[in-house]
DNA sequence: GGCTAAGCGAGACGGTACGTCCCGTCTTAGG
DNA sequence: CCTAAGACGGGACGTACCGTCTCGCTTAGCC
């Protein structure tokens, strides 16, 4: 998927269409063999206790290998993330009606009820401490959908389906925002009463006539 | 704060009632000289960075010591938390107005977009490898707040200030969710024009009238 | 027996036949049940697995009165060993025969087969890195079987039983020297036939004719 | 010398001449500045006071790496004396003549009179607590000697230069057994004249017409 | 078809922190 | 003032992974 590797630095426009490079070509088995065994650890171990070395021996492959193609152990589950458990949630086209963006929300949400979810939110813990692992999540997963829900919520607001003086942002926000905050805070369940009475809430917002006096 | 430490068993009403036990007594001494040691290290170190060993060096204090008091890094580092940096958003008392549960978010927040959010940020994020840790510092933090909230709204609710039909945890989670999206996705920043459109839309929400034909 | 302890500094002769000194006075109880958990930890532990710790523990005793009547684990132990150990080899008179020598020898070797001559042999090989815990075992248990075999050899020199050319260390050594040997480097047992072999070739170079030609 | 290491359980003859292993070869360099750091310490500390971390310091090498070599400070410590120091005493042929026996034993004597004999008897001091060590000292110090020396014990023997009914063990033990004492004990001096007169015996006493009455 | 160069598995390397053990000292209250 | 209990600062232990470094061996395209 976005796995552009962290060595190569020539991503501008060489010359010839393809450098044609010597030497043994990168293994793919060695890479999905990789990945693959990342995902097999992560059924049983949480992202912090996967290591390397664990995943370098499972996969068959040696440490180097892995070094040579991922810069940290992040972005690698990152890249198993993508490449392997997300078909799923892939992008519909965005409609002009206020519930194509609630319908999308619903089945993130529901997919991130389970594994997918966890490790969404480890890969964001882990996040905290390492910018550019933030920033590879956001940049391949969040931001994503947002541009798909901010799409749709201008869609929206342009068709008189979504006030026209709400902020996309802010109203994106104000429906992933308590999803994640439950997700990582587990203060309480993401179920679905929750999801209905959160889903109305922001629909009720969104429709709301402008007011007024404002 | 609320350190009780992991090791007493006996809580229960005793015999006596100070059981007096015997031995050198908790050096209150090395307690605190390990708290702020650790808050000086977070100054300049991310809540991963800090390490036991270097903790116990700043504070002149042995490692021993150290994990006869606190099971692990974050629990102590939770109590550091708590108990040098958190006096200031002790709890108003809660009023009947909508305006004072906003005014205290706004407080928080504004707390949080420092030095302090970020911590309070990172601490949930190894929360996420050890439930233990997520849930003590829920205790301690979160869990206070959301008490007052949740009183604050009732009592709003009760005075008319807030409408009935609206699920109190919901409402709150519409507040603080966003607030924490962005402090741990850092996709958008904390500003004032967020936090003004955040807190209007909750307050519209939390005002408009029951809908009629729900 | 031996445990003059480390901290009086009034073994001179005090005014007064008996100075009385004030508080509490040293726990004979404590003194012997030390030194009897000492022993009994001995039992199942080399001397280096031995700690003070452990020994305060079996013992009930604090850990502070151990350090407060022995410098350190091994004088503690050599005490142990003996008062609670050593009542059997105790000296005979030393008479004027060879055999006598030999006699009191071959009861030694018989009680350093056992446990207690590992023991014997541990706090030697202790004593490599103190020199004063050699020191004291030396003055408790190798000199006073030392003088007595001295004495035994000089009175035989003057009886005309050993020829008087002959180094009464050395002829000492010779006799106990190999018996250490075994008992520390272990490269062949201390049986029967050794003892046998080994005494009457001490027992013949100490009768022989002096060398008329030396 | 005889540095097997710990590892390798394959001593037996593997189907093809050299197995060619995988993985980075043992760093030759890594091994001896592993010893000779440790002898560097030596020169000023105890065998007792040596610690793997401070080894590892001196050295410039990884702690694990000692760990992989060697099974523990002893082992390692023995290699260095073997590697490093003990080039000196190598074994003479043996010849038939008692005099080759005592010269031996002289020379030995005159090398552990320095810091070597304490090392050695150091070594054999911590071999006490635990046999793999003494044995492995045996093998390689105590041993070869003892073998050499039973050579020419016997040689002498069939040459008649030593009496036919003397243990040979044994008379070796009368030689070194009284060295070794007085290493250990430290309760006399290991001077010119205690050798001399330690040989003269051990001589006389091998020269001894047999006794005819025995 | 042989040459060259990078990729590969294995695993040793220097390093950092871990959590534990015991040291010898100290600080309580009680005897 | 001694004692039991046990907390304290300190230092070494042996282990786990880190990210790097050699090894000998593929595995390809180019000459």
């Amino acid at each position: 998927v976005a796995s552009e590797q962290h060595q190569d630095g020539e991503t501008a426009v060489s010359a010839k269409p393809e450098k044609r490079q010597a030497g043994r070509p990168r293994s793919e088995k060695a890479r999905m063999a990789t990945l693959q065994a990342a995902m097999r650890l992560l059924e049983d171990n949480s992202v912090r206790e996967l290591t390397i070395e664990a995943i370098a021996q499972e996969a068959g492959v040696g440490k180097v290998t892995i070094y040579r193609w991922w810069p940290n152990k992040l972005r690698l589950i990152i890249d198993a993330f993508l490449e392997i458990m997300t078909p799923t949630t892939s992008m519909p086209r965005a409609g002009t009606k206020l519930s194509d963006l609630i319908d999308h929300f619903l089945a993130v949400a529901e997919e991130y009820r389970g594994k997918r979810g966890q490790i969404a939110t480890q890969i964001v813990a882990e996040g905290q401490f390492d910018r550019d692992t933030l920033d590879y999540f956001l940049d391949a997963v969040i931001s994503r959908r947002r541009e798909f829900a901010k799409d749709a919520v201008i869609k929206a607001q342009k068709a008189g389906e979504i006030r026209s003086d709400m902020d996309a942002d802010v109203l994106i926000d104000l429906l992933y925002g308590p999803l994640y905050f439950r997700l990582l805070i587990r203060h309480a369940p993401i179920d679905e009463s929750f999801l209905a009475s959160l889903t109305q809430s922001v629909a009720e917002l969104a429709k709301a006539a402008p007011r007024t006096g404002a």
